[in-house]
DNA sequence: CAAACATATGAATATGTATTCATATGTTAC
DNA sequence: GTAACATATGAATACATATTCATATGTTTG
């Protein structure tokens, strides 16, 4: 982690903003569920109990940081991960939440 | 990803509570500045230009959730990262926000 | 023990933000 | 156009929390 001091500015804050938007159990509910394939906004809302309301506001933060995109077909907008990049992020958090940290 | 579905509850929860500590960026700055090896509490303050009772605020919240670990040497406290998983996660974190999300 | 230094912590505050509600915008079908 | 459906959005609110200040706790040295 040597790369730590080479971190420019504004990849900190790219990279504080990440953590920030992913750090709330909903949105992270939200870009889980879109994850594996596009979905609908209700169908979101449905799967996750959460209103239509606030699954259409997290949406806006997630595609506003470019974790997911979102694509009209006719009354319905689906989303999906945006690139595979947030898929690679997310699968490798999980990795490391899931092995043991209480070794060295 | 289709291992979202999977995610235990609690899983979810470490996952969102880890993600939710390193969305704050002068808790990022902290993490980041004693992944270069340990360093007391006042070092860490002098070096990012933040108070002592702010740096102790987070890195009590960091310890808590065991992402760095603290060793008291006589008068000083000395921290650093908790353990290569925690090292490897922010390593694998800036990669991604460096390589261009733009593409699929 | 007192003094100086280092860290931790509780309370207070100010700021951010997740959620809800009501409503607007957009889309299709009649 | 109107009605029905789907999503987006602005305002309001309730709640979380980052930061500061003052002070307590712990540690070494005289």
């Amino acid at each position: 982690m040597s790369q730590a001091s080479a971190l420019r500015p504004y990849e900190l804050t790219v990279l504080s903003e990440t953590f920030r938007l992913l750090g709330d159990p909903s949105r992270l509910k939200i870009l889980l569920c879109c994850s594996d394939g596009p979905k609908s906004v209700s169908k979101i809302a449905a799967e996750l109990q959460l209103s239509q309301s606030l699954v259409s506001h997290h949406l806006r933060l997630l595609r506003g940081a470019r974790l997911v995109r979102g694509e009209r077909q006719s009354k319905k907008v689906f989303y999906e991960i945006a690139d595979k990049h947030v898929s690679d992020m997310l699968s490798d958090m999980i990795s490391h939440i899931r092995e043991d940290r209480s070794e060295h």
